[in-house]
DNA sequence: GCTGGCACTCGACTGTAGCGAGTGCCAGTC
DNA sequence: GACTGGCACTCGCTACAGTCGAGTGCCAGC
């Protein structure tokens, strides 16, 4: 179980190599690329030991070593070191970031920014519904008996939906359901408007309170059970680097899954605030992505956490560098929104 | 250069065993599956006159027969018989589509529904601004110097947009602001509205002037300049069906070409209305789609178009049927956007 | 103008052999 | 006891030769 200062470095080594030339790395290479300060064969001793806790494996007899996903777990909580950015990179993420006129820009060039500087599979969340405040409602008459309810939220996002109404609302009483609505629930926290909903119907005028009562069943749709989180993925094509190698030869689970939004929320959902978060190989829980490593962190104005945002590629990816990129790239997104 | 009935016969043949088998055809199996009432001798003669030609051709010396693009054109322009849907079919449609909350959430739902059907990738369009009406602007003060601009279009579009007034505003002020926009622009064409909006500059009273021609600028630039489309894309995992064969090996330019909306809109963006366009192999212009063929058409509510979908997959594909599959969604999707 | 027959082509597959990267093990050294 | 050099061994990769067979082009005959 002892695994000495050596043999620690020897498994960074391995793992830097094989994610460097995506070829398995055998003793000789490992020595004559790094200051290990031994010979060969005592680096295969060591490999020998790494192999059998299963931080390494042998594709076949006479091959080098590749990490397991275990080592690779290894590698990112022990042995990396932080990879600072480039001053290159640090100039793109801001270019990129500048001039970005609503939130739909931020998100898509966020995507984008992160797919290029990771040459990975970006995803971005749309700030999180539950997580926003009602900044403004609004009741737009399309017909006499229909109206679309637009909501504007405090990270930007504006959600509308139409509503049939049961009976036809003149002007001056879609005026007062406005300013009803606005009256009750705006600066509200989206989690917490059902019972804030439910009072808008009891309280109100009994000639509103069909409409409202249409109004209010919409609202809590929208808004609370169908919370509708959105995404924007990146990159794709990124998946197609290093041949068939990654992925053993079949892109085909990988898109699948990058179809289905459940599954993408799942991965880059933020769940404790702040942290960076790596899943590597199985760890994810969706067959599809047992080749399959993400990095992902949350995001937001100040230090709160509005969504999600990170990246998607194979298990053998730079860790290091993905993890630093993420980061960065999430917390000048955070400035960005603190700015409005 | 004379085609009688039986070498296009033999072409259709071709064409149609090559996309079910995926397999290039000889003389011999192709007598066998088809009714031709001749030896395969015979046809070996047709064969070298649709090489000669260039509407088919051999991979190799010893190999059967794929057709070219050029024979696909033929096949689709002459040869292809309208493939009428199934039952099961079209009730998915109808499935598919009833429940859709908004323009959202139709937009998704087509597009995923005609990845499905087509086992192609899909793309729909958002109805295009430009041939969009304006329905309503709504102006949400959310400082004193800082306004957001709501635009809901008669096709169901919403777009927003954050503008930055050059000194604060009053809240009556932007009452009065929002009453003016509202009068000269709700009901106009938007590819109309750029005189219109001049107009509300100069006619606006003195003390709303520099508040005025600060939202016409952001109105002109959103709504006409930077001609916001929007689009959706399904069924990326469609591509690697069919194993590495089609697209010669590599899906790196497809998906390289699907990330950008620039080439989706040129491809399926509608050009004459109500027609059904196929792009085989390299007509399209694009060198990353050399390989693909993209079936596309317009759709809108009635008679009127106001958007593109499509799909786009190998040149081997099933062209009646992925056509009968395209035309029906855009039929649909058509009477549904006619409801609201 | 169609057909059967026939020689021919050439890719796909199979089996064999040699190469070499990389290993595990062991005896020897510090 | 830890490290090292040496050595036999494994096994994937490549090259090459040989066989097979699908499919063709051509031609003589009906």
């Amino acid at each position: 179980m002892g695994l000495d200062d050596r043999k620690l470095a020897v498994l960074r080594a391995i793992v830097e190599d094989y994610v460097a030339t995506q070829e398995p790395v055998g003793s000789k290479a490992l020595v004559e690329r790094h200051q290990l300060g031994v010979s060969p064969a005592t680096v295969r001793n060591d490999m020998a030991v790494l192999e059998e806790e299963g931080y390494i494996r042998q594709p076949h007899t006479s091959a080098g070593r590749v990490p397991t996903d275990r080592g690779y777990r290894l590698f990112v909580d022990r042995l990396s070191r932080v990879k600072p950015l480039s001053p290159a990179e640090r100039r793109a993420i801001e270019r990129f970031l500048v001039g970005a006129v609503d939130l739909d820009d931020v998100v898509h060039r966020t995507v984008r920014l992160l797919a290029q500087l990771t040459r990975q599979v970006a995803v971005v969340q749309y700030p999180s519904l539950a997580r926003s405040k009602v900044r403004h409602l609004e009741l737009v008459p399309i017909s006499t008996t229909r109206l679309m309810v637009v909501m504007i939220a405090d990270t930007g996002r504006v959600e509308q939906r139409l509503v049939e109404l049961p009976a036809p609302v003149p002007a001056d009483d879609v005026t007062d359901l406005r300013r009803l609505v606005n009256e009750k629930l705006v600066g509200s926290q989206l989690s917490e408007t059902p019972p804030l909903v439910q009072a808008l119907v009891d309280e109100s005028a009994p000639h509103l309170r069909p409409a409202m009562t249409t109004l209010s069943t919409v609202l809590l749709e929208t808004l609370v059970e169908r919370h509708e989180e959105r995404l924007a993925l990146a990159g794709q094509a990124n998946l197609t680097r290093g041949g068939l190698l990654d992925f053993q030869g079949s892109l085909r689970p990988i898109l699948e899954a990058l179809e289905e939004e459940v599954v993408l929320l799942k991965l880059i959902g933020e769940t404790e605030p702040s942290t960076t978060r790596v899943l590597i190989g199985d760890e994810n829980e969706f067959d599809n992505l047992r080749a399959a490593s993400v990095v992902s962190t949350g995001y937001g104005p100040g230090s709160t956490i509005v969504g999600g945002l990170g990246v998607l590629g194979p298990t053998r990816m730079d860790y290091p560098g993905n993890i630093a990129m993420v980061r960065a790239v999430a917390r000048y997104v955070g400035e960005l929104l603190a700015q409005n």
